[in-house]
DNA sequence: AATGAATGAGATTTCATTCAT
DNA sequence: AATGAATGAAATCTCATTCAT
């Protein structure tokens, strides 16, 4: 959205473009700035490249250069947002050990809510129509294997059936939670309250608590 | 499937009456159905006027003298998500206070995955673009304050902010778990304890608790 | 082309159309017209639909509903080709056996000629790009078979193989001549003996010459 | 047209000069080569500039150096094969007049095939839009003058215009047999016996009949 | 009242060509 | 001089909606 300041920038001169950001990296950055905005406000369908050019700043001609059509926008943000899910994990899982359940508890959630789902975009591509179901599950099911991976790193006896589907309650909740920005403070902590308390059950269950001194 | 048979059907009981063409009401519900249809499988945009006609066995002449466009077919399927609601929650909350919070963490839930979000379509259609917002809210709000009211009936000491809090969680996460019917059973299960397990907490905590012996 | 007249009307009042020939058919035959005059205008690739349809006194809206994309206008255009082309030779195969070679080396490329390569329209699309083979080939192989068919009605000691490539000579040769219609007489002419000779050679040349007597 | 030639003509004896690039000969023969093959396969209006550059190891920039727009592109490789046919003939023309009937009639279709229809994209140049008609009759007339002319060095007697005729035929038909590259052996045996025929028959006619002993 | 042909605005996509760097 | 990003006109195709029959 830092782009699309432009859009209020005075008339002036007919004409004068924004002068020509040559840096490709810039400029594709500023598209799928663009199209995670008009496909969060609209959807991928009621999404329209023409929005998504404007919006960025470039004329229709140049973002298809860029991206040769508008699938293969939605994938660029659908990938992007997992390879940012490795990334994020593979810091997430080199302390996880050591958290107690309670931290766990109050981590991972946060985690997702705040650096996984974080694009409104994401929500609305995987909430799309079943045409799209391929790139849709590669992430739903990329997120499900970290999430479990995160969840037996940590509790190693959890057996992995179990870890499974603690980790597609997870996934389910907070992305619903996730989709829903404009929840007020108490709600928001009643949710993390939620998951914190069936972790908790979930995972003090297993036999081997390690550091923590449950109240 | 049901629909199709309305064509023929020859009012029976009525004597003479032109027999000709289809009872509205049929008709209507033939056309609500198959949009609902289409809806859940390509999206409210992606969905097409002319293969909900094709599928309700109505050409699209027709269909357009009941729906004087796309957007009143959705209203009209959303409209009559939102009475059901009303009806399936005026006949619970009947007896709801006799409940013991264990029952009412089963029975609520249940109610909604299984009498309230039933729909694809609705899901589709509540997930769709902001455009939409106004008949998605409404219909929020309206699920919202029946939850909440029927929290409130089962546990009048509950202060009402904390109600709408609860509420919204309930709202949330059914509907999360609505949206995907492919779960397999033990997630089924765990996503119901998840929920139990927090509605115990949270009920249980206001004070009076009448009627449970907890196991 | 009878079709295109209407361009030439005067503009008079202005969103009258013609007044709907509801009759598909006509409606139909009016857009296929219009197809063959701006593809043997433009050839394939150069032919717009929008030409097309304003040819054709048809929207583009109605047009698509008619031929969903071009090439189906294309596909129609080479069908009813092959279809005439099965036609016309039923009838030929008659009495051809009755013929002289004389006679048969006159007819046949005539019949060629003037029923089967009758449409330029025909002839583009039949040497347009490679993308195109599919329909092509299918055209060119009928073709290829009725000819040889006739021909070894005509001459059943001819051999088979020999029979395939004369067919494939006549082919050739009279689809040349027809792309190019405005040759003057004397060339016509030459065109016609240049075959009859050849056709003479390789059919006199088959032992049992039934019923001429050469000059 | 002459377009190689107006650029940096090398001087070759001119010592030193900056050598640093590649060749403008050399590198407009790629790009015409490129061209052809590109026309070849998808005809005129499909062969985008894109992909010419690509294929000729330019840049779309540096290609448009060379050649102001696809059109000159086109006319290049018409005018060359028209230079080429030029040439072709003037070799060809020497020794014509000691030819057999019998030899000419091996000897000219052959050439035609072998040295002047070669290119593909001639082919699908040729037989493009009425657009081009320019151009492709430019071709087509400069043709049928030299093999008119040709005719006429070898056979004095031949009425002129009869020599412009029976050009047109050996034009067309060669034409078309060059255009099927892929035909059988039998079938190009069979075309060349044919088109002997016709020629023998026809020059044969015009008494004076030099050389040749007929079989 | 029912029908489905007709409409046309608008969406996606392509490409020849230009021009700033 | 060389490059390739930028441009935008134009082409194909879709679909909600209307309206004559």
């Amino acid at each position: 959205m830092s782009i699309s300041s432009h859009k209020s920038s005075p008339k002036s001169s007919r004409g004068i473009q924004a002068p020509q950001r040559s840096n490709g990296k810039l400029r594709v950055a500023a598209i799928v700035e663009a199209a995670a905005t008009v496909i969060a406000e609209h959807g991928y369908e009621g999404a329209t490249m023409a929005e998504i050019a404007a919006r960025s700043g470039t004329k229709i001609g140049s973002l298809y250069r860029f991206f040769p059509n508008k699938e293969s926008l939605a994938d660029t943000i659908v990938v992007s947002a997992r390879d940012n899910l490795d990334a994020v994990f593979d810091t997430f899982d080199v302390n996880v050990s050591a958290l107690s359940i309670q931290a766990l508890a109050g981590a991972l959630p946060a985690l997702l809510v705040e650096q996984v789902f974080t694009r409104p975009a994401l929500m609305q591509l995987l909430d799309a129509s079943q045409d799209w179901s391929v790139k849709r599950e590669e992430f739903r099911s990329a997120a499900l294997r970290r999430i479990t991976k995160t969840l037996m790193i940590h509790s190693p006896n959890l057996p992995k059936e179990s870890a499974g589907d603690i980790a597609l309650i997870l996934l389910l909740t907070t992305k619903a939670r996730a989709t829903h920005q404009e929840l007020r403070d108490s709600a928001v902590d009643e949710f993390r309250d939620m998951i914190r308390l069936y972790l908790q059950s979930r995972l003090g269950a297993s036999l081997s608590d390690k550091k923590d001194i449950p109240s």
